[in-house]
DNA sequence: AGGGTGACACAGG
DNA sequence: GCCTGTGCCACCC
């Protein structure tokens, strides 16, 4: 669980409200877990019926814009089928980095993916 | 207002 | 299991 600086809500508010949602559920995200873009979508549908639970590709979006506010784990979301789908658009470390991150914090990654029955965050 | 674009998902082949 | 095509959503011109 991260907690959010006033300098991080200034940066937040720039967002659009979706975006915000998404990025404040995942503070919610432990170290050592991990959730999917699908998983986020699911949830922010089940607290607030204006969203959609299929929202997954929107929830790709508010990473890309993702002001990473640093203190959000971002490199904690993943595919829905445990691969680890993309970070930062791809250059610069990209993938690798991402991988790098999340076995730092002990998740384990083979063959560029993770067991989501382990390390899958649950909200509720 | 209209059309293009992804850090996605899912069903097929 | 890998590669494609199609659907989708919120966002951004």
């Amino acid at each position: 669980m991260v907690e959010l600086s006033p300098e991080d809500e200034q940066k937040l508010i720039t967002l659009s409200p979706y975006q915000q949602a998404v990025l404040r559920l995942l503070t919610k995200v432990p170290k050592g877990k991990v959730t999917t873009y699908s998983d986020l979508a699911k949830e922010l549908a089940k607290r607030n019926n204006a969203y959609s639970p299929k929202a997954s590709r929107a929830v790709g979006t508010a990473m890309r814009r993702n002001v990473c506010a640093p203190r959000i784990p971002c490199h904690r979301v993943i595919k829905s089928d445990g691969s680890i789908g993309n970070f930062r658009g791809g250059a610069l470390g990209g993938v690798a980095e991402k991988i790098k991150l999340l076995q730092e914090e002990g998740i384990e990654v083979e063959n560029g993916k993770v067991d989501l029955n382990r390390f899958r965050h649950d909200f509720s």
